[in-house]
DNA sequence: TCGGATGACGCTGATATACT
DNA sequence: AAGTATATCAGCGTCATCCG
């Protein structure tokens, strides 16, 4: 059996677009005709067309996940080398108009964006899926907003109702609601789902505020629009939809500096009428409440675990329909063959916070204050093979011993992933600033190295990746990092005209200036290229790989380590700060 | 910027090749 | 010759940023 993911939904956003997508399953709807009369034609594929405009022609309201979302095929119909070149084979695909449908006159739109819709329908439960078949037919709710007449108040009453129901939505309206004036995206994406893990990258709001205050005009374009987890992104979306039902308002989300300059991102505010269906919606006594939907598939997105994870936190939702205490939790779950330390369901726990189930804990008891749906969870055998997966174990004993936040320990998983590059430095230069305690500053950009880190007396230049096979010896990148100590010594405008060096402060003793390489782990000659670079620029520098990164975090929050003496580490080799716990 | 668009990548399952 | 193990490879689903 096939399984999906629901619940989390990146492109959607316009309401009239959702609208069609549910009346694919609508034979009354004028979508429904239109497909069968025009837009079905624009499928490339002749006997998939054929196919489904035989369906058409019956009334068939009932389509699979193939026929709606189709997939990426060429002309030729292989696998193309680039997505444009992607023909259209699916009712979605032919039901959006994409972006630019005036300049180039396409007439469908990606793969990608008809499964994002196709799970927007789901996860507001206009949709339901039959998981054992694949296939997808509309319900109740899906019907009432296929026939609701557009723009009207009765249209978006139902809207508001679908999105009241959905936890991440609440969760938003909460976060706004305690904040109490305009947020960032990335503040609402730190505090959403299971940020920090695979599948939902945040990106930490200080730290952009710090970048777009160190970055010239055509960069700060660039940060905008260009740079944001994938939590981040899920935020805005939701924030949007929330905007169109009247909930949330838009408005500059603002940061002054110590210079008095001032930098603004989009900001998101909660209406007096999002606040008061909220709270209606939350309700002082449960069967007034709007019961929350939910369904298995959205606990977890991506990664090789998903389902065993899924299942884990689809039962612990199950568990807290009754409270219960924690010790009394990890037992039923210990029958359900899910072995997992108190640490870990304690964090699935917070997850399912931060997707919008609010969770309470009054002594040793755990209360589920909302009301939920009965919903399934399919009788896989995730808990055999799954569970001894190594990253897992690594990450569930760094927990244990470092005792650091689970964001921060995700870094374990988040250095091997050459995708998540940027999700790496921005959470490293976060982990400096909020555990080592020390001045970090990212900076990215074109000449310019990753980030920094100081204090009055020191200062270091930093330079992460993400590798998963580890970092091997790379001159270039050698060569990059004596470009920037060069740059640093000169101070020379002409030499490099941004001036990054004038993020360290101004009083930093010559001679105490460091190198640092950042990544998963250090392989092969790795070494030559810090003694390389030591003596081409006569500094000190160090590589530091991601277990040490997390295993010194540690040891200065424990105060084992004075960061004054962070310096001492430096010795033009890997640093140490103590023995890995993982026997390899 | 908004509302998607794009290239990448791990996984899965099918086919090819090697080994017994 | 047939059966089994391993290698190769393409397609699918799902990001994680990126962009017109």
């Amino acid at each position: 059996m096939k399984t999906r993911t629901y619940g989390w939904v990146q492109n959607p956003s316009s309401f009239s677009n959702l609208k069609k997508i549910v009346q694919i399953f609508d034979i009354n709807s004028p979508h429904y005709q239109d497909l069968k009369l025009n837009l079905l034609k624009n499928i490339y594929f002749t006997n998939i067309k054929a196919e489904l405009q035989k369906k058409f022609d019956k009334n068939v309201k009932v389509f699979s996940y193939v026929e709606l979302v189709g997939t990426s095929k060429n002309k030729l119909g292989k696998s193309p080398k680039n997505r444009q070149d992607a023909v259209a084979n699916s009712i979605i695909q032919v039901s959006i108009t994409p972006q630019q449908a005036k300049k180039t006159g396409k007439t469908w739109t990606d793969n990608w964006t008809s499964d994002g819709f196709l799970r927007w329908a789901v996860s507001l439960n206009f949709i339901k899926v039959d998981i054992k078949k694949d296939i997808f037919s509309i319900t109740e709710n899906g019907l009432s907003f296929s026939q609701s007449t557009s723009g009207s108040s009765e249209e978006t009453g139902i809207l508001q109702i679908a999105l009241l129901a959905y936890p991440p939505a609440t969760q938003i309206l909460s976060l706004l609601d305690s904040a109490n004036q305009y947020c960032t995206k990335y503040y609402l994406g730190a505090n959403l789902g299971f940020r920090g893990e695979k599948g939902f990258t945040s990106y930490n709001e200080d730290i952009m505020f710090d970048w777009l205050n160190s970055a010239d005009n055509k960069e700060k374009k660039k940060i905008k629009s260009d740079v944001e987890g994938t939590s981040d992104k899920y935020a805005r979306g939701i924030c949007n939809w929330l905007k169109n039902v009247g909930f949330v308002k838009t408005g500059a989300a603002k940061k002054i500096f110590s210079d008095g300059k001032e930098e603004k991102f989009q900001g998101y505010k909660i209406t007096g009428k999002g606040l008061s269906a909220l709270r209606r919606s939350q309700g002082s006594s449960k069967n007034k409440q709007i019961e929350k939907f939910v369904m298995w598939e959205f606990f977890a997105t991506d990664g090789q675990n998903r389902d065993y994870v899924r299942a884990r936190r689809a039962f612990i939702v199950k568990f807290l329909t009754k409270p219960i205490i924690l010790k009394q939790l990890i037992k039923k779950l210990g029958e359900k063959g899910f072995h997992d330390s108190q640490e870990i369901i304690e964090s699935d726990i917070q997850g399912l916070k931060y997707f919008g189930l609010r969770i309470e804990q009054k002594n040793d008891k755990l209360f589920l204050l909302d009301k939920i749906n009965n919903f399934h969870i399919p009788d896989l055998n995730f808990t055999r093979e799954l569970k001894n997966d190594q990253i897992e174990k690594r990450k569930e004993k760094f927990l244990k011993i470092t005792s650091l936040p689970m964001k921060y320990i995700e870094l374990l998983e988040i250095a091997y992933d050459g995708k998540r590059n940027r999700d790496f430095e921005i959470v490293t230069i976060e982990l400096f600033k909020e555990i080592y305690k020390i001045n970090a500053k990212l900076l990215g950009g074109s000449r310019k190295p990753d980030g920094l880190i100081f204090d009055q007396n020191f200062g270091v230049i930093i330079d992460t990746k993400a590798y998963s096979n580890g970092y091997t010896k790379n001159i270039a990148q050698a060569d990059e990092m004596i470009r920037y100590i060069e740059d640093n010594r000169r101070k020379c405008k002409t030499r490099n005209p941004n001036c990054w060096w004038e993020n360290f402060p101004a009083d930093i003793p010559k001679n105490n200036y460091y190198f640092l390489w950042i990544s998963s782990k250090f392989i092969n000659n790795f070494n030559e290229q810090l003694i390389y670079t030591a003596n081409q620029t006569e500094t000190k520098g160090a590589a530091l790989n991601v277990e040490q990164l997390l295993l010194g975090a540690a040891a200065i929050m424990k105060g084992n380590i004075a960061i004054s003496n962070l310096i001492n580490y430096f010795d033009n080799k890997e640093i140490l700060f103590a023995d890995s716990p993982i026997s390899s």
